[in-house]
DNA sequence: CTTGTATTGGAACGATCATTCCAATACAAG
DNA sequence: CTTGTATTGGAATGATCGTTCCAATACAAG
């Protein structure tokens, strides 16, 4: 709360009279940051002429901005929150699934326009291939903590989208 | 403290003269963790005669030890520490990369195995595929705080055997 | 200027927690 | 039994932290 109250400027009073504790403006976070953070990076990929290679644009984007940060990295807002969920807070919980729900519709529309083209896959499929790439997402902003190697994570970008693009049978984006 | 003396039946005192402060005590159990968790576990896919159903094996425990335990879901140690690292204590991060490795090298030598039969990739490639499994099993037990569900942790695990196994142009496991 | 409202800076409170300390007690070796 | 050593239960300390409170101050509207 010092913290807050240092790098804000605004007085103690005037956040707990704003917010009734510490639990609602964390919320209140949570969903600026889909403005603030998410749409900017991953609204390219929603967009209606996305393709693959929009996908790995949107992870190169990321793994850069990491590297750019360098010592200091605090990594995505929604992922920390994810690793140190309460799973009985349901609450925190809706937030965290609209996250993750649109992550994997903005990789179902584009793995559908991709799939269309090649007819290799079912919906089904589609819809497990786009949960799969979230989950994967996820994991490797997870990982992001541990890893300092930027190669590292670049090598598995390009193995998801090797991997993806095999599945739908569309040519893998370099 | 007081839910491990609790737990334990160890006093304050004991648990103090035995390790310098609770960090210590975090890497002492860090350490035991692989002993008592992770080999039991992961030491089948680690053996002369793992394959790709030997991994498939692993996850499919892992899920169902997760769902058995319901609603209370301690999660994996591993994990749990990754998510909450400081990135600059390299003491910590030791351990977990330790652990890393070992599901690297583990799954490795599997794909190594498979990919043999059917040479279909280079000594890069496999480790690369290594690497990506294990980020992606790292993600998964991170989403787990998540999902309640069962049946979309099995959708993942289903979808990161069958891309394996496209990649290796080995035989996916049922 | 004046009145009403917001905001400030910071003290104060209560809770939690890691760590230390110690007198009482249990226990093993001689 | 006796001596030396470990262990115990719990009090005490000091630090951090979320929250509340309030007198002083800034500021906007009339």
């Amino acid at each position: 709360m010092d913290d807050l109250v240092r790098e804000t400027g605004v007085s103690r009073g005037s956040i707990y009279s704003d917010f009734k504790g510490k639990r609602e403006l964390f919320h209140a976070c949570l969903a600026r940051y889909q403005d603030v953070a998410v749409t900017p990076r991953f609204g390219p990929v929603e967009a209606e002429d996305a393709r693959l290679s929009t996908i790995k644009q949107f992870l190169d984007d990321g793994i850069s901005s990491q590297e750019s940060l360098d010592g200091a990295m605090p990594g995505c807002l929604v992922v920390n929150t994810l690793a140190q969920l309460d799973p009985a807070d349901k609450e925190t919980k809706q937030y965290l699934e609209f996250h993750t729900n649109r992550l994997t519709n903005g990789f179902r529309a584009v793995f559908e326009r991709e799939s269309t083209a090649t007819g290799a896959l079912s919906d089904q499929d589609v819809t497990a291939l786009a949960e799969f790439t979230t989950m994967s997402v996820l994991g490797l902003w997870s990982n992001a903590r541990k890893i300092t190697d930027a190669n590292e994570m670049r090598r598995y970008v390009n193995m998801l989208m090797s991997l993806i693009s095999a599945k739908l049978g569309a040519e893998c984006p370099s």
